[in-house]
DNA sequence: TGGCTGTACTG
DNA sequence: CAGTACA
DNA sequence: GCCA
């Protein structure tokens, strides 16, 4: 860059010819329908999300007719008019412009699927695949945790129509291997895909962000103890806002001057000799306390995937404490989808939450019985240089983050949660600069700062 | 026809 | 490496 | 699946 941009010196990547039309177009740029009103045209994206979901468990290779879609509901989902024709998309200014967006002035299955729905207000072929067995078995087995397109496609063709079918065979392999019988077989599935069925029910609903706030004081005190002085975020959805989550991502970086501590004066402080050590150390707490009740990847190095929940008491009207089974409540056969334990309430936890209160037992007060699910957890171990990139990255959406990655990408530079790196090259180095907050971020990228609410696209 | 975001973990 | 997952 |  080097100061050629326009005003005093600023840290700004040198502006591309031709990428202003553009920039007014990126969907990391725009207001989302958290901030504008609403989606005028849920009518015409709620379909298309039905699509997608499909395509996103039916097969494998699909990845890019799935964006294409994506990209199509991100567009409409921001147009401040309701459609009622296609020729308000033709060509129109809203959408050009924008990566995989299409015109919608000549002939495309995008054009097609928002014609149909216009005219008949339906999408025959989603109807079609609804209407279809197999499909909706794939959809089905797809929903556990790290089975995919590619395990359910497998696992279908093995004869299991869905989850419940799964569940039975699991539990009858299990119990011929643990008579030590040599006809169980193969696993039916990994040590990941187990987890994810056992606690399937539970991954399936949301949570407050009361509870969502609880457990990540869990792991906040965890990481205090692990390494003083060190921050703590929650991220994603929760930081974006939502009223509920579907997980929860919590990102951990020592105080910038640990980097620079002696192995002595990391011990004197009572924080761990290297960053490297911070995860297994928060780690080990969670398990003690049994926050964490299951791990999905070993969490080793800086990046963690597993289960918790609050422990047993933390909750009023909890009653399993103690319970050494695991499935909570029954929750064999119901497979009910909807948004679990939630509505209601919503109004006090939002009062409770603004006592910022961290304690881990504040939730007590508010919180339902019904909160004490299996919820997924991830955690990530940054040094603190990455903390501005690493939040921008955790905080999501995921959509959001691909545009401002296109974006930078357009200026030559690749965008990660650490950092800015130089394209090309071989391993393209790091481009430094005083980057200590999102805001810089965005603004070397010249690009104006979206607060998380609206990154929510 | 190439490109579409970039990365981590598992087996 | 393919598969799955994270934002 | 769509654009450049």
């Amino acid at each position: 860059w080097d100061g050629s941009g326009g005003g005093g010196g600023e840290l700004v990547a040198e502006e591309l010819p031709n990428l202003g039309r553009v920039k007014m177009h990126l969907a990391c740029q725009k207001k989302s329908t958290a901030q504008r009103t609403i989606n005028l045209n849920t009518f015409i994206t709620d379909p298309l999300k039905e699509l997608i979901e499909l395509y996103d468990f039916l097969k494998t290779g699909h990845e890019y007719k799935k964006k294409a879609h994506l990209a199509v509901v991100a567009a409409l989902g921001q147009l401040d008019f309701k459609v009622t024709d296609i020729a308000q998309l033709c060509g129109h200014q809203l959408l050009d412009g924008q990566p995989l967006v299409p015109c919608f002035s000549k002939d495309c299955s995008s054009r097609r699927k928002v014609l149909e729905i216009l005219g008949k207000g339906r999408i025959e072929k989603l109807d079609e695949l609804k209407k279809c067995p197999k499909t909706m078995g794939i959809v089905d087995l797809a929903k556990v945790w790290g089975v995919g397109a590619s395990k359910a496609q497998s696992l279908w063709h093995q004869g299991f129509k869905g989850i419940e079918d799964l569940r039975a065979a699991v539990a009858k392999q299990a119990g011929l291997a643990a008579a030590g019988s040599p006809n169980a077989g193969p696993p039916l599935l990994s040590p990941q895909q187990l987890i994810g069925l056992r606690h399937h029910a539970d991954f399936q609903k949301r949570m407050p962000r009361a509870e969502a706030k609880a457990i990540g004081a869990h792991v906040a005190a965890a990481a205090q103890a692990a390494c003083p002085g060190c921050s703590v975020d929650l991220a994603g959805s929760y930081r974006r806002g939502k009223a509920d989550c579907g997980d929860l991502d919590v990102l951990i970086a020592p105080p910038p001057e640990y980097m620079s501590w002696s192995p002595k004066e990391r011990a004197a402080k009572g924080a761990v000799r290297s960053i490297e050590f911070v995860l297994p150390a928060v780690l080990r707490t969670l398990h003690a306390s049994g926050v964490v009740t299951d791990d999905l990847t070993r969490g080793e190095g800086r990046s963690y995937m597993g289960v918790a929940r609050l422990p047993a008491g933390s909750v009023e009207g909890d009653e399993d404490e103690g319970n050494g089974g695991d499935c909570s409540g029954g929750e064999g056969g119901d497979g009910s989808g909807g948004g679990g334990g939630e509505g209601g309430g919503d109004g006090e936890l939002v009062v409770a939450e603004a006592g910022a209160g961290v304690h881990p037992s504040s939730l007590a007060l508010v919180c339902p019985a019904s909160t004490r699910i299996h919820r997924r957890l991830d955690i990530k171990v940054y040094a603190p240089e990455a903390l501005p990139f690493a939040l921008l990255y955790f905080t999501g959406s995921d959509y959001f983050n691909r545009s401002m990655r296109w974006w930078a990408k357009k200026k030559g530079i690749s965008l990660n949660d650490e950092g800015f790196f130089q394209e090309s090259k071989k391993k393209g180095s790091r481009i430094d600069g005083e980057f200590h907050e999102e805001a810089d971020v965005f603004k070397y990228l010249g690009l104006a700062y979206v607060a998380p609410p609206d990154r929510s696209i």
